[in-house]
DNA sequence: TGTTATGTCAACCATTGCGCTAGACAATGG
DNA sequence: CCATTGTCTAGCGCAATGGTTGACATAACA
C-alpha cells in the first residue's frame, strides 16, 4: 500500500500540474482543493521542493509550481521519490535495493525473482504515464 | 510493500509446495529451512489453515501440507488472503474495496483510475503464476 | 495408561512507523 | 513594519507490526 503521505503527494502534484503555467499556487489552495491537512502539506511540499519536483517562492504572493513541465514527471518518479521504491519487497527494488530481513540467499530466491517481475510490470505502467497525460477512467467500470 | 508476515507466508507455502505429496511437514522444518521464527510461524500457518490453503494434523508425526495442488494456488490468492488486497490504495482494490481517507469523490478520482490500472497489471502477473510454476530467474540479471 | 511430539489459541508486549501538529524562523511585497 | 507566505526541526499519540508466552488439545507409540 502507498502511505497516506504518498497519496497526498500524488494529488498535490496533480493539482500543480493542472495549474501549470498559471502562476504560483499557495499551499492553502492545494490543501483545500485536495482535502489535505495544511500543516502536513508543508512537510510534503518541502520534500518535493528539495527533490527538485517543485519550486517555491516565499513571502506574500508566494506559492508553489512544478519545476518541470508535467510531461517530464512520471508517476513512477513521484512514487520512487516519495516512497523510495516501486517494489513490493526491498530486495526487489531496482533503484533502492536492500536486503530483506530474514531472507535466504538473494541470488536464488524465487520470491525475489517473482517480485522483480511484478515491480517491472508496475514500472511499465507508472513510468509511461506522466502528470501531463489524461487518465483513462474506463478502468473504473468493472470495479 | 508486503509485510514481513506476508513474505513469510509466501515462503512457507512455497516450501510446502516443494514437499507436496511427500507427507506432512512439521512446522519446525519449515521454520528452519525458511528462516522464520517458529512461534510466529504457528500464527501464520494457523491462519492459512483457517483460510483453507493448508491442512494440518496435530500430535506426533503431525504437520502441514497444502490443501490443494500447488497449481491451484496462485500468488495472487496468497497475497489477497494474507494482506487483503493487491492494490496500492484501498479504493483501488477489486475484492476488498474501501474508501480512502481524505480523498475526494471516487467516481472521478484520477489517482484511483491510475491505481486500478496498476492493480490490474499486478493481478495479471500474480494470478497467472501458481505455486506449481517454475519461476524465471532471468529477471534478476539486470538488477 | 502415560509420555512425548506435535498443532491451536488468546493474550500480551515492545518497537516502530505513520500521520500530523507546534512553534520558531525566513523572506517577500506593499 | 506588518501581513502573508514558505522552511525547518522537534515532537506527540496512536495503531500496526513482529514476535513471544504459556496454557491447552490431540495424536502416536511404548
Amino acid at each position: 500500500m502507498l502511505s497516506q503521505k504518498t497519496r497526498y503527494t500524488i494529488r498535490a502534484l496533480m493539482h500543480l500540474a493542472d495549474k501549470y503555467q498559471q502562476g504560483l499556487v499557495p499551499l492553502t489552495d492545494i490543501a483545500e482543493a485536495q482535502n489535505i491537512p495544511a500543516k502536513f502539506l508543508t512537510v510534503i511540499l518541502s520534500e518535493m521542493s528539495r527533490a527538485g519536483l517543485v519550486v517555491s517562492q516565499r513571502g506574500r504572493d508566494g506559492g508553489y509550481e512544478l519545476a518541470l513541465p508535467p510531461v517530464d514527471i512520471s508517476y513512477g518518479d513521484i512514487i520512487r521519490i516519495s516512497r523510495g521504491s516501486l517494489a513490493l519487497v526491498p530486495c526487489a527494488s531496482r533503484f533502492a535495493h536492500e536486503k530483506c530481513k530474514n531472507c535466504l540467499e538473494e541470488s536464488n530466491c524465487r520470491m525475489r525473482a517473482l517480485m522483480l517481475k511484478v515491480r517491472d510490470e508496475t514500472a511499465a505502467v507508472l513510468d509511461r504515464i506522466s502528470l501531463a497525460d489524461p487518465i483513462d477512467m474506463g478502468v473504473m467500470a468493472e470495479g
